[in-house]
DNA sequence: AAATCCACCAACCGCATTCCC
DNA sequence: TGGGAATGCGGTTGGTGGATT
């Protein structure tokens, strides 16, 4: 990579955006719509790189956007689709259209990773780790898909004196409901959601999502959490490899269905969920 | 009241992928 | 088909404000 960023174009303004700012570039995605970010910062007079304008609008200006407090419902499809899909934080986003990757990472990091390492140190004082033999694992993606398939801890998780990311008044939010109306006459424009559709197409066979679901319910209600230990491969996406997404390693004889199985109800069970997690109104459809 | 610490999050950076000529 | 440009994505940083000492 030879060549310079394109922020480091001289001229090109970096920091904070100002009120003034975000109303130039709302004003032109207004008339023009979202794309062709190279041409929005000639177009506009915006001392900003094209890359920078993207990111504004995407992470912060869009219309859709919910900011605060993320729900417990949120905050457990996240970490189920964390276990799933490793660190795609723009696929786990398709899931939860109201937050953006960035968002979503960046709740990952400050709360939900903490409540994990938490909750292990807590696991490991009452006698409640996982068996010994698992060198060869991830500790970290076992706890995150044990959160995700027991019920009880998700409450743990939940707890009272847990996230605390504080709702606040953001001028550009006005800025946003300026869009609304405009986006519902338009067609998609900037909507991501090509990981979403492609899974929810994977899952559309659906003769046995019944019995899927079933076990899995079953699973969850009899699985201790010593019990069942699924792990995911360590490193980036799981989703990568088509298929087998995790290797299970339980200990047991009540052990969890095969993780494809869980995977397509973890999917079949989030398609209802996005639409139960639309509190606010559908303004991309 | 001032200094320090800490948590949060917007924004940047660099790499990967896709698009287009 | 190859190369450059544009776009997308994930990791990281740095500014800010609240909490604590």
């Amino acid at each position: 990579m030879g060549r310079p960023p394109c922020c480091d174009k001289i001229g090109i303004k970096k920091g904070p955006w100002t009120p003034e700012e975000d109303i130039i570039l709302v004003s032109y995605i207004q008339e023009h719509g979202p794309g062709n970010w190279r041409s929005v910062p000639t177009n506009t007079g915006l001392m900003r790189c094209s890359k920078s304008c993207r990111l504004r609008w995407t992470n912060y200006l869009r219309p859709g956007i919910k900011r605060g407090n993320f729900t417990p419902h949120e905050e457990g499809m996240i970490i189920h689709l964390q276990a799933l899909l490793g660190n795609k934080w723009a696929a786990i986003a398709s899931y939860l259209p109201q937050r953006t990757d960035n968002d979503i990472k960046n709740y990952w990091n400050t709360h939900l990773k903490k409540k994990l390492k938490k909750f292990q140190t807590d696991l490991g004082s009452h006698n409640l780790a996982p068996p010994a033999d698992n060198s060869s694992t991830n500790n970290f993606d076992q706890f995150s898909w044990q959160f995700s398939g027991n019920k009880q801890v998700s409450k743990l998780l939940n707890s009272p004196n847990s996230s605390s990311s504080s709702l606040y008044a953001s001028s550009t939010e006005n800025i946003s409901r300026l869009l609304e109306g405009w986006m519902r006459s338009s067609p998609n424009p900037s909507r991501r959601n090509t990981d979403h559709d492609e899974m929810l197409h994977a899952t559309q066979k659906k003769q046995d999502q019944e019995l899927v679901k079933s076990c899995e319910n079953s699973w969850i209600q009899d699985g201790g959490i010593s019990n069942n230990i699924v792990t995911i491969p360590k490193g980036k996406s799981t989703c990568e490899s088509s298929g087998v997404v995790a290797e299970k390693t339980s200990t047991n004889s009540t052990s969890p269905p095969p993780f494809t199985y869980l995977e397509k109800w973890l999917l079949d069970e989030n398609a209802g969920q996005v639409e139960e997690l639309m509190e606010l109104p559908m303004i991309f459809t």
